[in-house]
RNA sequence: GGCGGUGUAGCUUAGUUGGCUAGAGCGUCCGGUUCAUACCCGGAAGGUCGAGGGUUCGACUCCCCCCGCCGCUACCA
């Protein structure tokens, strides 16, 4: 037992249909950071992260390999945990939601939730989104499939339980409204006005298949994704308590401090692992953190593009410590990012290479030079010192207060101020003067002195973002290396008669252009794989040729169609939709009018004259207020774009 | 359409409760230095702080309106 404060962070559980790429380090960097500098300052810290185990996709994906879906998740996590092994992630604990520890506990969270009356049994309809496993009420469908991913949705319908969510709108609206649970702040009015459209219940159990945690009191039904996923952040700490072995970690540790999150999953975070910690009694998080997205060049990274970014191979070429840096220092945290090659080997090379690298590289030779490899005492304050020294004692709040607020760029940029400065020392100083005056000596043991000494408080403060550096520095000043001592960066004469040791550059300056170059080539290949990529469970847009059929209907059924062919004579926007475009078609016998949910691929003026298909028996339906009285075909692209489908025949013309 | 965010030098961006010549990094130009990874240090040029209007002694900072971009959300028979 200690006094110690804790300090309890999260990353989401990933789900290991995928190989992960930089998205996920990124989530994964950031709360590792925050999580050493959290230990560095003397906390009690746990730091969890883990896998998403169960869901249709991946039963889909184990059958599709001939292989069992425990058999599958294993390969893949194995992987995940050498990545993070690999990105030297200092989790204190990694979670599968197919460890017993957490099944068993999901089951008894379940039946707290049930005997509370805030799960009931009803029946489920919807369209059913197997990539997102997700059902989606028709009005959500963008083009008829999956908003989420755009794939296509089939119509589904089955017992289910639910979870009362709607009888915690107001607790939430609280919640969110009355502390600052969720930062960054500008989401807390998205969600605001997410809980007053109403809230429906959710739908948390499956039978449809049965990869998945069983519902305790109900076999054939399975625990479904959210449930199931978020009480990873308490089961992990064992509760509920179900073997009688108490729950320490969880008295110890919650309420969680952060979860970090990208953006993405801010809504199922905010809204429904609240309701289901206050149906259960216990408290809410401290706080949610929503973080951005990094893109490529400006453009979502996707796997169809071929342009993800693979963490493994910068660490191959540039050394874990690099992409850490980068990504910590370049990005905003809860803004989206824009990941550049140039951006990366930039960074490397001013800030890494030149700032820092060539700093520790010539205070170390000039001490092995000037003083024998001897680290000299502290000497008498002259000249720019006493600036020097403040800068760098001062500096430990700043970076403390800037990752407070998880501004993490900006806690670095304080700590190269460090960097600057003693660079700019050494040109105020000119210990190579010095040294050519033999009564200048001391003054010369001083400046080395100082310098050595402002390396040592950066080669902590480092140390949570770039422990493999803060090492290699400690090393290079003769200092112990392993966990460093927070007090030791608020003092500045602590060194004296220590051996300097030169190792070597701690970052090479890279050849940009050759690098670049490298790296597209890299990027190029990719691009051509994902495009020639044979395999369906590559790509959306390969799996979107491959989109299943739809159930075998009889002729009789496809006469029950009237496709006739028609003309646009006049297409405008619907006055009160966005995405609305309102069609009058010249069918020959009469004009109808049509409205079709194309405005992103069309402007109304293009459309006149277009001849098109159209269902001519389908119920008619008002939109936003105007009738639509039929249905025009359209091709639908996988990027949302529509395109006329049409007979080159005379309006009126029966299609069949 | 509703709600919210955002728009600052060529690029990436700081700017707390309105107040000294709007900061920084990269890039560009000029100069210095040689201990060091051709690195480092200094200086300069470059901003109508998206457009317009208002409040004020004074606004990048507050108010109104407009434009661009982004997010959530509604409409896609």
């Amino acid at each position: 037992m200690t006094d110690k404060k804790t300090f309890y962070i999260t990353t989401p559980i990933y789900y290991p249909s995928d190989k992960l790429h930089i998205g996920h380090t990124y989530t994964t960097v950031l709360a590792d950071a925050m999580a050493r500098f959290k230990r560095l300052q003397g906390y009690d810290v746990m730091f969890l992260t883990g896998t998403d185990e169960h869901g249709q996709k991946i039963q889909d994906k184990a059958a599709a390999k001939g292989v069992t879906p425990q058999e599958y998740v294993d390969n893949i996590v194995s992987g995940i945990v050498k990545l993070w092994d690999t990105m030297e992630i200092s989790y204190d604990d990694f979670i599968r939601t197919t460890q017993p520890r957490h099944e068993k506990r999901v089951q008894e969270i379940f039946l707290k939730m049930y005997n509370k009356g805030d799960i009931y049994k009803s029946e489920y309809e919807g369209m059913y989104c197997k990539q997102c496993e997700s059902f989606w009420t028709e009005s959500q469908l963008v083009d008829g499939k999956c908003p989420d991913c755009g794939r296509p949705v089939e119509k589904a319908k089955e017992e289910a339980y639910f979870f009362k969510l709607s009888n915690y709108s107001d607790k939430l609206k609280e919640m969110l409204t009355t502390t600052d649970f969720l930062r960054p702040q500008s989401r807390v009015n998205e969600m605001l006005s997410f809980i007053d459209q109403g809230l429906q219940d959710l739908c948390i159990s499956r039978t449809s298949f049965d990869w998945g945690v069983q519902v305790p009191i109900d076999p054939k039904h399975v625990i479904y994704v959210w449930l199931d996923a978020l009480s990873n952040y308490i089961t992990a700490l064992g509760y509920p308590d179900v073997d009688g072995t108490g729950a320490e970690k969880f008295e110890k540790y919650w309420p969680c401090d952060y979860h970090l999150v990208g953006k993405e999953i801010v809504r199922f975070h905010s809204l429904i692992w609240p309701a289901m910690l206050m149906s259960l009694d216990i408290p809410v998080p401290k706080h949610v953190l929503g973080h951005g997205w990094l893109m490529f060049d400006g453009d979502k990274m996707s796997k169809s593009k071929g342009n993800v970014v693979d963490p493994v191979l910068l660490i191959e070429r540039y050394g874990v410590d690099a992409l850490k840096y980068f990504i910590l220092r370049e990005y905003t945290f809860g803004q989206d990012g824009n990941f550049t090659n140039e951006a990366l080997i930039n960074r490397i090379n001013y800030d890494l290479a030149n700032d820092l690298g060539n700093l520790v590289s010539r205070t170390v030779t000039m001490i092995d030079k000037y003083c024998g490899g001897i680290i000299p005492g502290a000497g008498k304050e002259e000249g720019p010192d006493a600036e020097l020294k403040a800068l760098t004692v001062s500096c430990r709040d700043k970076v403390a207060e800037k990752m407070d607020r998880f501004e993490f760029h900006l806690a670095l940029d304080e700590i190269w101020n460090i960097v600057r400065r003693s660079n700019k020392y050494i040109d105020e100083t000119t210990p190579w003067v010095l040294a050519k005056d033999e009564s200048c000596k001391q003054r010369l043991d001083t400046v080395m002195h100082n310098l050595a000494e402002a390396l040592r408080v950066v080669s902590i403060l480092i140390y949570p973002f770039m422990h493999v550096t803060s090492d290699a520095m400690r090393t290079q000043l003769g200092l112990p290396t392993g966990d460093p001592c927070w007090e030791d960066t608020a003092v500045f004469d602590m060194l004296g008669g220590q051996k300097v040791e030169k190792t070597g550059l701690l970052f090479p300056r890279l050849d940009v252009k050759a690098e670049i170059e490298a790296l597209e080539a890299i990027k190029e290949a990719n691009m051509k794989a994902a495009q020639e990529a044979g395999g369906a469970e590559q790509a959306p847009a390969e799996e979107e040729a491959y989109e299943p059929y739809k159930e075998t209907i009889e002729f009789s059924d496809f006469e029950k169609l009237d496709l006739r062919t028609g003309v646009i004579t006049a297409a405008e926007k619907h006055p009160k939709a966005d995405k609305l475009l309102v069609f009058q078609v010249d069918f020959g016998c009469e004009t109808r009018q049509i409205i079709s949910g194309v405005a992103a691929s069309y402007k109304p003026e293009d459309c006149v004259g277009q001849k098109v298909i159209a269902v001519m028996n389908l119920a008619p339906r008002k939109l936003r207020g105007l009738e639509s009285n039929g249905m025009i075909l359209f091709g639908c692209g996988a990027d949302g774009k529509h395109t006329f489908a049409s007979a080159d025949c005379k309006p009126g013309t029966v299609v069949g």
